[in-house]
DNA sequence: CTGGATCCTAGAGGATACTG
DNA sequence: CAGTATCCTCTAGGATCCAG
């Protein structure tokens, strides 16, 4: 009983893996949700985390996961302003899905040592 | 014995999960691997199964996969060319992968059945 | 401190023509 | 059939300034 192309199931098989991708992909949504699995972070704490981002891209990143659900947004109406940002029970749902892709992320460096150089240069923390 | 926001290790983890990103992440990539889970596929195969891909994307986003280890180029010379890709026995390795990003992505489909309709109007098969 | 508004760049991705 | 080359578009991402 060997799975026979199935077309339908493969079409939503890759939609969903689309979606995934469009949720928690892109070049910065993944690194914040890496630092947000430690707990609640201050909005200047996320941007001294990764020195290589700029407010607008760290601001616009933080709405589309608070739009989709994953994280959640704490406003503190007080002068100096402050923001908590934290991931919402549904967000917890993606450590998951950071573990795996770490995992093989961590064989694939073993393979291809190469890679982690033109990679490497970034925001050390 | 809880972990305490271990810089270097929080480093490592999150550099894992870009290089995981950069390598079968992209437009077309997870697609690409999605139907090569199937078996061995020639490239006009692929392109039927993509119609919105350019053979441009599809010869580009193979090779990058062929140069990373995941996939198998076998060149047949004849005429007619024939060319069939095929993951390798290390690219199998992303099943795992797709997978869980596609469980994650039916279950985020589930609480915003919005999210699949603009991105449903894709290939269809 | 948080973040909105504006303008700008780079590179991912696309359309099309051509070739062994 | 599979692929290269060229040119073009579009948008993710960035720099900078301004504001509550």
């Amino acid at each position: 009983m060997r799975k026979e192309r199935a077309e339908l199931g493969d079409l939503k098989f890759k939609q969903s893996v689309e979606l995934t991708l469009k949720v928690i992909g892109g070049k910065w949504k993944p690194v914040i949700l890496c630092h947000l699995t430690d707990g609640t972070m201050r909005f200047g704490e996320l941007k001294r985390e990764m020195p290589s981002i700029t407010q607008k891209m760290l601001t616009q990143q933080l709405r589309e996961l608070e739009q989709d659900g994953i994280i959640h947004r704490q406003i503190y109406h007080q002068v100096p302003p402050k923001v908590e940002y934290s991931l919402t029970e549904y967000g917890i749902t993606v450590k998951e899905l950071l573990d795996v892709m770490s995992a093989w992320g961590e064989r694939h460096r073993e393979r291809f040592p190469s890679d982690e150089a033109e990679h490497a240069p970034s925001e050390g923390g």
